[in-house]
DNA sequence: GAAAATAATATGTCTGCACATAATATTCCT
DNA sequence: AGGAATATTATGTGCAGACATATTATTTTC
C-alpha cells in the first residue's frame, strides 16, 4: 500500500491528490471508510494536521464524509458539482475575443408587476427601477435584459448612470449581495425576438435571477439569450 | 475599529465570517489592501495560523486575492460562483416528492455519428454503445436522454442490465471520471418531441454532457427536459 | 543611469503539542 | 435485562515556532 509518494514534499495539498486519485481510482470505495489520520500520518511520514487539513478540502468539495468518532468514508455518490462562474456579459464577451457593446432601451419608475412583486416578496406598491437593455457581441445582439430593482433597497440606483454602464455592472460595484437564486429554462423568444432579432417562436436560454441582501429584495432580472447561444461549463 | 468580536471563540470560521461580513458591508471597500496576517492576529487575539486558515478559505471562495508580499486585497469584482450540484434523476424527482421511473427505449451497438465521435476524439471506427431513455416524474415525462458510451472505455457496459438500472446511475457507480463538460442550451423538442409528447416546435432546455477518464471519452449524453421544466440553483 | 545583487516583507506551510467535541463502546448498577 | 454513567476514539481546532517562497523595495556595481 506504500510507494505513493516517492518521498516528495508532504504539503496538504500534495496528500490531498493522491487521495484524490485513490478515491477516483477505487482504492478506497464509495462507502468505505478511509484509514484514520494518525495512520495517514504515519503513512505519509508527517504530522496529523497536514494530513487533516488535505480531508478537510475533499470533504469540503464533496468527496469525503467525516464524522468525529465515526471516521472518514467516501461519499456514495460523488456529488459532483459544476462551479459555474457568473462573468459579467462584458467579460463573457471579451473572453471571447469579441467586441462588446451595452445599449439601454428603456429606463423607467414603475410599480412591479404581480410575478415579480411575488418573487420579491413585495407588496406591489413599492417604487421600482425597471430597466431593458440589449447587450452585443461583435455588433450582433447577444442577450436582452428586462430588470427590475428595488428602489428602497439600492437608493443610490436611481442617480446612476446607466447610459454607458449596464445595470449588472453598477450593482456588482457598489451593492453587495448576500445571497440569490438563479433559474434556467427554455421559452420561446417572445417579447425578446424584436431586441434579438429573431423569430418570437425561435428557442431561447433565459435566466431569471434574483438576488437579496438579507431579507430585502435588490433586483430580478430575466435574460434571453440569442437562440445560438450555449453556456458552457467545467466538471 | 475593534469591537468586533466580543470576546468570543476564536475559531478560524468566527475570523473567517467576521472578514466576510467586513467585506460585504465595505468596510474593506473592493481592490483595497486589508491588514497583513499579523495584525489581524493581534486584533483578534489569536495565533497568525488561524487568521491564515480563515483568508485561505475566503481567497478559496473567490473574495480575496492573496499574494506573497503583495498581501491580501479584497477582490474587485467578487466573482460569484454557482455551484451547481448535479443529482442523479432519480434523486432530483424523489426530492420533490414525486415517484420516479426510468423507462429504456432503445438499445444498440452503433458506430458514433460524425458529431458524436468528433466531440470526443474518436474516428468514427469504434464500438458504442447507443442507448436512448425516457425518465418519468409521476408518470408524466421529464427528460429524454440520448446516450453514446465508449465500449473500448467502460467494456463492463455491455454486460450491464439496462432495464432497470439507468445507465447514467450505472456509470455514476462502475466508472468514476476524471473530468467532463456541460453546455446548456434552448432547442425545439424536435425528436425528442414523441418521448416527451409534447409539439416538436416546443423549446426545451438540452444538456450535453461529455465525461472522460483521463483522455479516454466515457459518454455523451444529450438530454432533454420538459418544456416545463427550470432548473434551478443557490447563488 | 541601468542592470544586478541584496534585503525586507507577507503569505504558505509543516511540526508537535494540547485540549475540545461528538459519537460510539463498555461497564456498572438496580 | 434495561438503562445510566463512564471510557474510548476520531476528528476539530488552537498555539507557538520555524522555515520556505514569492514578490517588491533597496542598494550596490559597472
Amino acid at each position: 500500500m506504500h510507494g505513493d509518494l516517492p518521498g516528495s514534499p508532504t504539503t496538504w495539498q500534495a496528500i490531498r491528490d493522491v487521495m484524490m486519485r485513490r478515491i477516483r481510482t477505487r482504492a478506497y470505495t464509495p462507502g468505505s471508510l478511509i484509514p484514520n489520520e494518525a495512520e495517514l500520518a504515519a503513512e505519509f511520514g508527517c504530522a496529523r494536521a497536514t494530513v487533516n487539513r488535505a480531508l478537510q478540502d475533499l470533504a469540503a468539495s464533496g468527496f469525503l464524509d467525516r464524522r468525529r468518532k465515526a471516521g472518514t468514508r467516501v461519499m456514495e455518490a460523488p456529488r459532483r458539482k459544476a462551479t459555474l462562474d457568473i462573468p459579467l456579459i462584458r467579460n463573457e464577451v471579451e473572453a471571447r475575443g469579441q467586441d462588446y457593446e451595452y445599449r439601454p432601451l428603456l429606463r423607467e419608475i414603475a410599480p412591479p408587476p404581480g410575478p415579480v412583486a411575488a418573487r420579491l416578496h413585495l407588496s406591489g406598491g413599492e417604487t421600482m427601477l425597471h430597466v431593458q437593455s440589449l447587450h452585443l457581441a461583435d455588433g450582433a445582439p447577444h442577450m436582452f435584459e428586462d430588470r427590475w430593482i428595488v428602489v428602497d433597497t439600492v437608493p443610490a440606483i436611481t442617480g446612476a448612470d446607466l447610459t454607458r454602464l449596464s445595470p449588472n455592472e453598477w450593482l456588482v460595484r457598489e451593492s453587495p449581495y448576500t445571497h440569490g437564486t438563479m433559474e434556467f429554462q427554455a421559452v420561446a423568444a417572445g417579447a425578446a425576438a424584436g431586441p434579438l432579432a429573431c423569430a418570437p417562436t425561435a428557442p431561447v436560454l433565459s435566466i431569471l435571477r434574483i438576488t437579496w441582501m438579507h431579507e430585502a429584495a435588490i433586483t430580478h432580472v430575466q435574460e434571453y439569450f440569442t437562440p445560438a447561444f450555449r453556456l458552457g461549463l467545467e466538471l
